[in-house]
DNA sequence: GCGACGATGGGCT
DNA sequence: GCCCATCGTCGCA
């Protein structure tokens, strides 16, 4: 059984966070059914001075996790229908998160394509995708994902797979967000 | 293969 | 009333 991930490693600076994500594996384990998938591409949002992070307007009953513990899931809804998963990271009362822009999966193919109900190569390259995949919602928002009864969590992956290299980039669908936020290269991701 | 756009509802001004 | 940390479909090449 892998180790999972921890919470010191979520208390350190986003970026690193969210560097250092890809190549792990996120699991959602839901009555010994295990969903899960290799990081492939993640995006840090860091801090009321990011004008591209909810947080930009404060503390807001929204955004309220984001000042939370690191570890904790950060589930939101936008678009009129798709949930996006972030985890917390650094302090505690520092609102940053990196959010799970997609994942290669791996165990609980058969339950994914029943979810998506589309072709393999699409289940779980965006966001809005992996949560529909995995079956993340509202439900999760605020759950402990180091906690030790947590269903929806990290563990060690098999790390950067051999051919692959990390690529940085700005973050994607910021629209208006005023430079230079827009173009900060927070956003990661495997390549072959 | 690719660009345009509609769906659809909560959050904030 | 406007803005989305998006996705799927459609039209056209």
């Amino acid at each position: 059984m892998a180790r999972r991930l921890t919470r010191d490693f979520f208390a350190r600076a986003t970026v690193d966070v969210a560097r250092d994500l890809l190549g792990q594996r996120l699991v959602h384990a839901v009555d010994g059914q295990r969903l899960s998938g290799i990081i492939s591409e993640v995006e840090a949002y860091v801090g009321e001075a990011d004008l591209a992070c909810h947080a930009k307007a404060g503390k807001t009953a929204r955004t309220a996790v984001m000042y939370g513990p690191p570890g904790l899931a950060y589930v939101y809804f936008t678009y009129g229908m798709h949930w996006m998963l972030n985890v917390i990271t650094e302090r505690e009362g520092f609102p940053a998160a990196v959010l799970l822009r997609g994942v290669w999966p791996e165990e609980g193919m058969a339950v994914m394509r029943a979810r998506r109900g589309r072709p393999d190569r699409i289940l779980t390259d965006g966001p809005a995708k992996l949560t529909q995949a995995l079956g993340v919602d509202k439900a999760h928002n605020g759950l402990d994902m180091c906690a030790a009864g947590a269903q929806l969590y990290f563990e060690e992956g098999p790390g950067l797979p051999e051919g692959t290299t990390v690529v940085a980039g700005p973050r994607v669908g910021l629209g208006k967000t005023p430079e230079p936020w827009l173009s900060m290269p927070w956003n990661f991701r495997l390549a072959r």
